[in-house]
DNA sequence: TATGAATGAGCATTCATTCAT
DNA sequence: TATGAATGAATGCTCATTCAT
């Protein structure tokens, strides 16, 4: 046995530091933000020098991009494992809301730096949030259409939809936001309203029933 | 007449010059985000010298500053300007997204200034912008508030229209950013789509009508 | 009569303007030192816009370079009108010595720039100011040369003497710094104590009495 | 033997860095005075990058803190060991001179930027150098004491004997400035001069021999 | 005479990034 | 593998100084 157990072993495995840098850039640039934050603080908080995250992971620029990168997939996977394609749309989208919010609720730090910093820079990051969200639009998309008993909609209609499905998408991005100050609230209930507002608007439409301003 | 009109003016006025310098900022922090502008860009684009900046607006912080102000106050403006108090809610809400709708249409730099790079800061900036969506979750929610039959409506009630406003001020907020991306649908578009989302799926809220999901 | 005779009078005789901006820059100059003191503070206090100083008293330097001699030619015409010729050497110097931490004491500003900021310079203020000094020195050097019954001393005597002279000078400037942190002493009590130290040790050396390491 | 020698090392332990980088300041801010001296000039003056610096002793104000203190504590340290508590009062003035002028002799850029540029700081720097002036004066203060026969002397005596040791000290560094423009004096030669003036004129006082103006 | 408007030039400071060990 | 040591390159900000009126 080791004398001095508790010391920080020299040599680990290089999937292990990964994992110990990409946590610590989560923290630190959701903290500070993109620019605030200094690769000095992140490798502090990592336990690891300057030189090993260059060596690893590569520029700043690349971190962040691993971060949000690891972290939009974990959300997507998150969301995804809650919608089960046996179910009827609007239970698939009823639990995607859930598992949505319930992994915002869990992991204030990913969300924010997905939603907050990364947002905030022209180039790779935005492209890579775009087809985030370009994504879950099309999942959305896919759940609204496949509700409406007549596929053979024009296009028009198809544009449309995918516009509701953007303002779905950034609803729940905007509650996810707005939850942030009111903590009294739960996933459950945002989940619930969100689903009212989306698919009980959605239906009348489905049912003809169309809003018109005169 | 003269024959060097065109010649650039060396003695004006503080205000013009403010607002030389201020469309300037706006045009760069638009580009670049708040940390990548650098105070010379402005100066070289405003062709103003930078001591003329610090002169009359201070540090790149209070620069920063007055650009959010302005723009935020020039889009409330715009917005409120279409909300009359005479027409009932559900015109207001049209009328009001319209508004929205245009403004941003028509001052694509000054969206991204209050959106994106507003956002990715901690502070005073981002307390100002709370405020402007407070605002305007404020004005939605007493739209919405004003149009139900029933004003003995408890506490519970109170705080998932509250919610819906700012689901819906999200969703506006989303579209908006989506259509950048999808440069040819009109404003009047944007504005019925949401229109229909928002008030079709609250009326059947008010009707009684929920969805569950059972 | 004019109806509103409080008014800052727009047009002075230049002289006037001069005094008003050496008055303030002394001001300035004693508070801040050279380097932190700022044009802009010296307009404003004088009342005065910068591009008249300018262009009656020049540059920075320049100014500063005024500001030392008038109270340079102040403290010493003060020194020298307490010198009367008449008198016995002795005589001579403790009115000086009096004058001079009489003027000090009533003048902290302008010993403050003489003696803390102009000495911080190098080129031609610290040349300025050793003229100075070097004048002072001269003055005590002579008090002491006469007061001696043997004029044929030599180089060596009156090189010593010179030395001497200095250090007296030095004392002064040391006492009048001193006396800053302690206000309760008055002029008279530093001019006698001065004396005492110079005058006795001086008179020992005279009479051939010399301190030798044993 | 190596054939390039002299290639300057490119890693060295911090210490050795630490003292390059002070030797260099203290060069730069004796030629220049501190407004005047720039961090440019002291890195390349001490063949270190500016960073390096930054990193090492702190902002330009720390960096010349740094300096102060050094030089002052080498002074003091010089003196208080020509002082040695064994010998008689007198001979202990002696040696502290002798110490205090050889120092100064071998130190001239110690010695300005001690003399010269610190003073004309307010705040912290000020307030070290009083210390260190005060230091010398009760250090002076107690040598005249002890040399008294009689210890029962009132608060009167007690003041004006720490006012001789002001002006003690203030002489020695009003010659050591004299010095600067009379390099062919030895720095024996001063301290006996002083010692003379010191010794007699307060050997007299001891003895009761008072100057009046009468 | 008198000044608000304007600027060139410089300086302290920071940080992502890379050697040399 | 792992890191303390080192830097190039930028950027915010200031100030003495001068036009144009």
């Amino acid at each position: 046995m080791d004398v001095d157990e508790r010391r920080r072993p020299k040599r680990l495995p290089r999937e292990v530091r990964e994992r110990q840098i990409l946590d610590a850039a989560v923290l630190v640039f959701s903290r500070h933000g993109y620019h605030d934050a200094s690769m000095d603080e992140v490798s502090e908080v990592a336990g690891v020098s300057k030189p090993m995250i260059y060596a690893y992971l590569g520029s700043k620029e690349d971190l962040f991009g691993a971060c949000i990168r690891r972290e939009a997939t974990l959300l997507f996977e998150a969301v995804t494992a809650g919608v089960r394609d046996a179910l009827a749309p609007d239970m698939q989208l009823w639990h995607g809301l859930g598992a949505f919010f319930r992994f915002v609720g869990e992991n204030r730090e990913s969300w924010r730096v997905l939603h907050r910093q990364a947002a905030s820079h022209g180039g790779p990051f935005n492209d890579e949030l775009l087809q985030m969200r370009a994504r879950a639009i099309t999942l959305v998309t896919g759940l609204l259409t496949r509700s409406t008993p007549r596929p053979e909609r024009d296009e028009q209609a198809r544009l449309s939809t995918e516009a509701l499905a953007a303002a779905l998408v950034g609803s729940a991005e905007s509650l996810a936001d707005w939850w942030l100050d009111h903590p009294d609230v739960t996933d459950k209930m945002l989940a619930s309203w969100l689903m009212n507002l989306a698919w009980m608007g959605f239906g009348d439409l489905v049912d003809g029933k169309v809003w018109t301003p005169s």
